[in-house]
DNA sequence: GTCTATACTACGATAGAC
DNA sequence: GTCTATCGTAGTATAGAC
């Protein structure tokens, strides 16, 4: 064969990564496979290699970003350690870079449109951070609800115009939930 | 004219009527001009009597939506009125319907994504829901905090495959917010 | 104000050369 | 595996008839 065995991979490797990267910030639907090629200096044609649809290639890009996102939130006992996970979520560089950070809030309603095989995938990641939360936490309830306001407050906070009201809103959601937890 | 003064305000809030559901299921950015209008009976060319681009029918959906689904969640003080409030919002029947829903957990990355001025419509409204419920509740910080929770729920309600899943997560959220406001 | 027709661009996907 | 070329469709937007 003309390229080794490693290239494919490879190649499959930079487009699943940067194709990540440009739907969290542009969102996925409005990026073209062409485009996701030019990105990493390929033509559009190439894609056809590696993903037999542009659907595939987001089901691909969910389960790699949740392993990814998630495993970053997962803490082993300590409430402390929690805190400080959840101060790095809720952060204005979060909120502002949109690209390199959670995909839950940047591709939730994208995933909710999407097939059931997709939202299962996302089902059982999202059920693995909250059963680890829930250890530390003692509480399944609190678990969810924490995870459901972290979420909350980065896609509120990117909604909005004013830097000082985002600051406000993840404060707020960070103050509130150290208050839960104590 | 041919037409009567009032038929063009009637097609333009049917138009922004019919959009607004078909953006909440299913995306903006995915259903064309020409597929809005057929919803309501009329070409496509038609269209551009009414809006001078589809961003800015995006524009009028943003601040039509807004407040209507934000005055619905207004109270006159007192934390029973908003528990209830907080149980419709937080209900499978949301989750299952989000296009006759609120359009924050449905449109959240869209406008996030939009230019600014479509930005700060969104900002002075659901500022404007915040302080409203800072009212009954004594405290911007828990306002914020219990908003962007109930938002969060929604989108990771809907992200997931399994019912039950879903009935838990709302459940979580509004149990744990009662506890908060109790 | 709405229609049909159209210009122009972009989309997802395939075919064949290398 | 990647390229160019291409098919068929659908996108936003405009022009001109009624």
């Amino acid at each position: 064969m003309r390229y080794s065995a490693n290239h494919k991979l490879e190649t499959k490797e930079k487009l699943l990564q940067s194709s990540a990267v440009s739907a969290k910030k542009s969102g996925f639907s409005t990026v073209g496979v062409d485009g996701l090629m030019k990105a990493i200096g390929l033509s559009g044609g190439a894609f056809y290699s590696h993903f037999s649809s542009k659907d595939e290639l987001f089901a691909s890009i969910v389960e790699r970003e949740l392993s990814q996102s998630l495993a970053r939130l997962e803490v082993d006992q300590g409430r402390e350690r929690l805190e400080r996970c959840l101060k790095h979520y809720l952060s204005m560089a979060h909120v502002e870079t949109p690209e390199s950070g959670c995909a839950l809030p940047a591709l939730g309603a994208e995933i909710a449109r999407s097939d059931l095989m997709v939202r299962q995938q996302a089902e059982s990641w999202i059920c693995r951070l909250q059963k680890n939360w829930a250890l530390t936490l003692e509480s399944d309830s609190l678990a969810w609800a924490i995870l459901s306001q972290c979420i909350g407050a980065l896609v509120v906070a990117r909604m909005l115009a004013t830097p000082e009201v985002q600051r406000t809103v993840l404060k707020s959601s960070y103050d509130e939930i150290c208050r839960q937890i104590a």
